[in-house]
DNA sequence: AATGAATGAGTGTTCATTCAT
DNA sequence: GATGAATGAACACTCATTCAT
């Protein structure tokens, strides 16, 4: 039966393309509905609400992008390696899918307070990954969820600047500086 | 005419407080009113609409925060010293206004596409710095608004890790930490 | 589907008779739900809004009478059959739905300027007949426009008047003298 | 004391355009103050409120134009001379004062049901000059308000062509016609 | 006397959700 | 199962009116 499962993602995809487009807030029902080319109540069929949809959605890619980081984390030898592969990660999704990108960034806020903090989400994995290097001896002793912020604090608002027109030019070509800059600050991070 | 002044300002520490607590579309103008001791309508008085409300808002922030940081980075000396007078900056504003902060960061994708980019943003003060260290010889060759994106990233995404509790205790103590990351990274951003 | 036509008739039927007595501005969309005996928000799907209702039920009726007219106009021998026809119409018309008639008279104000001119409107609809009357040689030469508006004029004036208890009686009763007048009217219109 | 005096009048000539260019519910009080260069509150130390000025300004203009046409009507010789005279007086004012007839037009339903008949009023002294030239001899018997109703008919409705283009022109130009078609159709409205 | 800030009830409209078909 | 009409609560906003200054 393909039909179900092309609808419910048909669903998704428009969901995200419009909740980035416009904010969750300023995307009605009725518009995913019909962007996605299904009736409003039939909707209703596979999420309770609306809210459910969202917070669903964004839950789904924030623990999809924490399962690729350990992935990444666990098949790269050291952090150097392990950072050029996230950051890779990062810059590549950013270019991939921007409207995900865009979508998790601007409904953070509304999500993040609702979700239980898990071990597959990508903070986790990157203070994970930091606590690691510091114990391999890689790192200074540094506070592991500090050099996770910093790690996604460079790539996020540098994509956030690209998509404001801050920066221009495509994001990946900058992967290798940002992660450079990223094992840096956390070589700084710890104690002088 | 104290009490107009004093109406002003307590709608808009009113707005700011709720908007920082439950976003600008999860709260009703009515509720604004309420919680600044006026009538709905008086606010209309003051503002065209609730978006011209919390756009006004977020600009003056955003501009005097911007102001704030132009004053530290010329009194300053160098890149180190401004580096650590903005990371304080930013970690001291966390601290003593966390409402006007968490507005900041939440907002920032419903506001900023419609804010022309002006000199006094933070993003182009802090860029205008990087490039100014660069030319000074201070630093090797970098993009400015990749630079900006590092110091800012690794600032707020610590502040939004405090958020949400992944990070414990005063932000302030960390600033002398995120000041040395911010060096260390502009430093490594540049070619190798 | 008998249900949704019979509502959007009922919501049709309600409009106009609130609009006829208290004035377009004077009725609340609530009030014309509520006396249709449907949601407020159920209007929205059959019209865009209020002024769109008000508009679309004015312009309907007002093209309808216009057809009606030309019919009359177009089976009608000769002038005076037509006048007497028309006249005829117009009384009846206001003797059946009094609602619809005074709706259109008090709304005219608000709606005709929004209003495209064309061919089935009452007045060039009137304006044809006269314009044929001249080049029949039935009438002397006469702006037809101006023919056209002593006919409406003398009929909705006398409308009006009834409206307001000036004349009482059923207005049929006076179709004939009123016809009688507009035929007249024509005929001295032109050059002496 | 010209001040209050200049004050009032202004008040009024404003509204009185404000009204017909947009109607009594389309203009707010605020916009006939800002018009007249009074503040708000300013008004209601003249008027009780909104809907007795609009009613003020009408009653007063439908009264002073009913007393000018009873002067036409008992200077002038006979019903032609009569007519003549009303039919221009009505297009000199249409001509003179655009704004004022059109609001009295277009606000006609909203007032005259509140206004009692009186014998100042327009219809009740063109029936009174229609009722005499019957009783003198110069008319076949005539219903006095059908009569009344023909007059003001065929010059309010071509003032209406007017103002929506379907007349152009000035009217005072066509007085004369229209004064002999109101003759002529109250010598038709007498049994035949 | 005059101002204009403040009020608060009321408006048109939207929209997530339900449910008869 | 799917539809889309209907609901009704909520919203942003307006405006006639009041009243402290």
């Amino acid at each position: 039966m393909p039909r179900p499962i092309r609808a419910k993602a048909q669903v998704e995809r428009s969901a995200i393309e419009l909740f980035a487009a416009r904010g969750v807030d300023g995307v009605s029902i009725g518009e995913v509905a019909a962007h996605a080319g299904v009736s409003q109540g039939a909707l209703y069929r596979h999420y309770p609400g609306k809210d459910e949809l969202a917070q669903t959605l964004f839950a789904a890619a924030y623990r999809r992008i924490g399962a690729e980081l350990d992935q990444i984390r666990a098949a790269a030898p050291d952090l150097a390696a392990q950072l050029r592969g996230m950051v890779g990660h990062f810059c590549s999704l950013y270019d991939s899918d921007p409207a995900l990108f865009r979508f998790l960034l601007l409904a953070q806020h509304n999500f993040l307070p609702h979700l239980a903090q898990e071990p597959h989400q990508p903070p986790a994995v990157l203070a994970r990954m930091v606590g690691d290097a510091v114990d391999r001896g890689e790192l200074a002793p540094v506070e592991p969820a500090l050099g996770a912020a910093a790690i996604m604090g460079i790539v996020l608002q540098a994509a956030t600047f690209h998509l404001y027109g801050r920066i221009t030019g495509p994001l990946p070509s900058r992967a290798e500086a940002l992660s450079r800059a990223a094992l840096a600050a956390l070589k700084a991070l710890g104690p002088c």
